[in-house]
DNA sequence: CTTGACTCTGGACTGTGGTACGGACTTTAA
DNA sequence: TTAAAGTCCGTACCACAGTCCAGAGTCAAG
């Protein structure tokens, strides 16, 4: 398929997979003899991958490391691994992060109910009094 | 305490602050006859919410919309619980992906126990090929 | 009362993640 | 076979989220 069919698949502009190939994100691919790049299925499914991370907050150096994770030629199963669980810790670390905001939430639309009035500020009350350092 | 004690306290610099400031992330302190600006303890937990949900994903606008969802005058208790329900629903949505990219990356660290090889792109495989239109 | 650390404003600069444009070439569908 | 749609490359531009001056004024310790 060529650069327009996957832009279209994948939900997002030409310029924009352009964009992720300059960056390293998805691979250099074959050329026509006119020069147009072709691709396969795929790169809509790396694409879609790129967009999906991008939604849930992370950055494209990260997506790039998460694409990363491969067995490739050079590399070791044990350093995949390693590779793999720090971004584990990360995601955790993120879950239990909204986790808390969502907490935190609830407990705003609970107070909002029956109550007239809650507190200045309650994200602020349920998060931050209890920051760990 | 001055801006810069409140950047150290928050753990920002004093540019990021000002910066904030600029985009309504927090509140115009009032300031000495100087034009130095005062700070309450109270600003240092909001830079610090900023912070912390920045490194969770969030960008700055949503952050804002985050840190409105408090009782102000002129603002209903039912108009505050739907944004917050709506928050919610973003928040959820994320926890989601999250949940869905650990699975994928467990199954990867998993893969690299007992076998030597995996296939050629294990996140793929784990997330792409279910996604839901 | 001076010296050094701090703060003020305004504007310039940086890096990230795209988006748009222009002029040339290629493909496809009528 | 020609017109429309698509693609190429390079460059310029944009918003976001800071970061870094310069030059002037302020504060606090010695």
């Amino acid at each position: 398929m060529t650069i327009g069919d996957l832009a279209r698949a994948a939900e997002v502009g030409v310029e924009t997979v352009r964009f992720y190939e300059r960056q390293g994100l998805i691979e250099k691919p074959p050329r026509l003899e006119s020069g147009y790049r072709i691709y396969s299925a795929e790169a809509v499914d790396r694409v879609r991958f790129i967009r999906r991370a991008k939604k849930l907050g992370f950055v494209l150096k990260e997506i790039k490391e998460l694409l990363a994770l491969r067995l490739a030629p050079g590399t070791t199963c044990d350093r995949i691994k390693k590779r793999a669980e720090s971004k584990i810790e990360d995601i955790d670390f993120r879950i239990r992060g909204l986790q808390d905001m969502k907490v935190a939430l609830e407990a705003l639309t609970d107070a909002c109910v029956g109550r007239g009035s809650v507190g200045d500020c309650p994200i602020l009350d349920a998060l931050e009094k209890r920051e760990s350092p």
